[in-house]
DNA sequence: GATGAATGAGACTTCATTCAT
DNA sequence: TATGAATGAAGTCTCATTCAT
């Protein structure tokens, strides 16, 4: 039957991601050899070819699909949460980012620069927020109802995560220049202001 | 005589240091090779190594020597500024420094995450900011003035440096999520922002 | 089928083998590369590391296999005749090793301080003689015919091993001090003492 | 004055060769470069090639001299001592042979197969012993008076030299088959037993 | 589809030797 | 004479990729 061999593909398939993502946990990618990759997900060298095209290509499927989950998660997390105020949701949205990645740090390790692509996905050569796990749609919302709207949603958020991405690497991965605890007080106070200033009253 | 010796050292030294530069500028540090650099500084692969240990010791070398420059243009063009207000003369610091990573948009390729590297400098394994360019000592100065004071300046500085370099790396080399000169309204705001979040009124 | 390939591989291997055999037999073991031992062998560089760790690990394979192929063969002889007296077959046995290292003197060049590795066994860290072709036996069953015992016999053996191996190094190869021909009464005068002198009378 | 250039010559090659024993001590020859012995010796690299040809060169030298020595040694303590017998001389010598070796083992790494070079000496492309300290002599001088003569003494010291040197490479410096303290009295049985065999009656 | 032996380009590195000072 | 910076040939070894089975 067909789909007995598209499973074993399947499988076959995720053993290799997963064994790239082990790895990069572990080393830098240009310590990892395809041999590597392919032994530790227990098939041929030749096979890996067959689903891959190289080693750069498994690994921005790996960060891709690693961030996505990560954000995923951050948004389940907010959904059940009952938070009213939406500047305090947006925290609190970025708090379980950043409490992912404080567990997990080695995510950081091979995300560096290409964090915010877990949150957005290429269309037409632009980057567009991808819908299933949106917090921007908040901030429309959150805004008519007092009578305030956000200015490009979109871009306040990507510049809270750039700056979230780019702090959480140095004090998450190697307490420089301090340790998250000690920086997080003030991220948030970065965070809260940047909301606040890409609020606009509705002219009427 | 010695001196011509000496001389002549040195000069091997910088053209390999200006060849790594100007490789760094245009690829990865992965797809440099050894050979590479020596023969664009025209010397013998052997005597990259009277030099460098490696290819990494040669580009740290150049990363560090290169933010410090740019971090002291940046000073030195606010020290002959006449911009009154501080949040503004940070602004105008700030943009400096994007302005030169606009004009030199290599440097961005290669100093990535260790931007701020070239700003502060380890200590104690602590780190500290390099007085020559330190603009932290404004934000005491202007806040007696007005009689504010900064929360901790140069947690400040720091997240604001993260912010530009991590969104600048984007905007300015791939133009991704887009152009710097569409994204840098946005990034002001939010630096006014943090700045303006970081200011306490000193009670007496 | 399976067998095709590894017939292959056994026989790259064996090619490896070969070459650096007729390669040691030129030259020293440092004046030869792996890329000789590669093209000699008519396979490419990348696939001497498949079979052996470095130059070393396949000369130490030559050695011991040329060594005990020697032995071997002197064995073999030595069954074949039909020498009576016990030292007479010792002699025997030894004028074998030497007639083949004088046919083949290039043995001599790497077997060099390691040629007894041939007919010894390392076990349990200690040297065991080689079953197989052990004359060792022998003096335990020739003496008590006549009344004697050799006085640990393996020791005698080394004893002799170790003399023939460095006379013959230098008679053989070098003509130096004289020729082997020309040491060869002297050197059987010499075994023959030494075998004499092990032996003990059976106190009874 | 010259002598002064001449003594400060000569100190810089004793400065090398000291090196070159101190370093071929510790290692093999191909382990060890012309800059570690000039470094050693507190010389600039260009300066080794105006004494010596290349690392060959200074390794063959410290060989034959430190040879030499220790045959000088041997013989100084032989000619201090009281010994009468002439087969107890001889084993008196060898024995101080080896006990040079056990306390300074070294030697036996680099001296290998080379070690009777410090013995004889070639003339007209052929070993002849060296007289200073020519232990043959007293082969022929103890054989007339007893009534005996050795048939050709020099070939019986080098049998005798190179079982010795052989059998102490593995002894001393490997301890393998065995420590030379258990293999001694084997040594010393067969020293005895081919001292007896090139005895022969004078026959009148 | 799956395999893994074979390839060979090319990276890194060392070091004997030269030569300007 | 003495130096040691510079050289570059030559060696070791890796690994992405191919291809016969």
């Amino acid at each position: 039957m067909k789909s007995k061999v598209l499973e074993n593909k399947r499988m076959k398939q995720e053993a290799l991601t997963n064994s790239a993502f082990n790895l990069l946990i572990q080393k830098d990618i240009h310590e990892i050899t395809i041999s590597d990759i392919a032994k530790d997900a227990g098939v041929a060298k030749g096979t890996f070819y067959l689903y891959f095209k190289d080693k750069y290509h498994i690994c921005d499927y790996v960060v891709q699909k690693e961030s996505e989950k990560l954000f995923l998660k951050a948004h389940e997390a907010l959904v059940a949460s009952d938070i009213e105020n939406f500047e305090d949701r947006m925290v609190f949205w970025i708090n379980q980012v950043i409490m992912q990645l404080e567990e997990n740090p080695v995510i950081l390790r091979f995300v560096q620069k290409n964090f915010t692509w877990g949150l957005f996905r290429v269309k037409d050569q632009q980057y567009e927020i991808i819908e299933e796990y949106n917090i921007t749609k908040e901030f429309e919302i959150e805004a008519r109802k007092k009578g305030f709207r956000y200015d490009n949603p979109a871009i306040t958020l990507y510049t809270l995560i750039e700056l979230v991405a780019s702090t959480c690497y140095g004090c998450i991965l190697f307490s420089q220049p301090m340790s998250m605890d000690d920086y997080r007080p003030y991220l948030f106070e970065a965070i809260y202001a940047i909301l606040r200033a890409a609020k606009r009253e509705i002219k009427e």
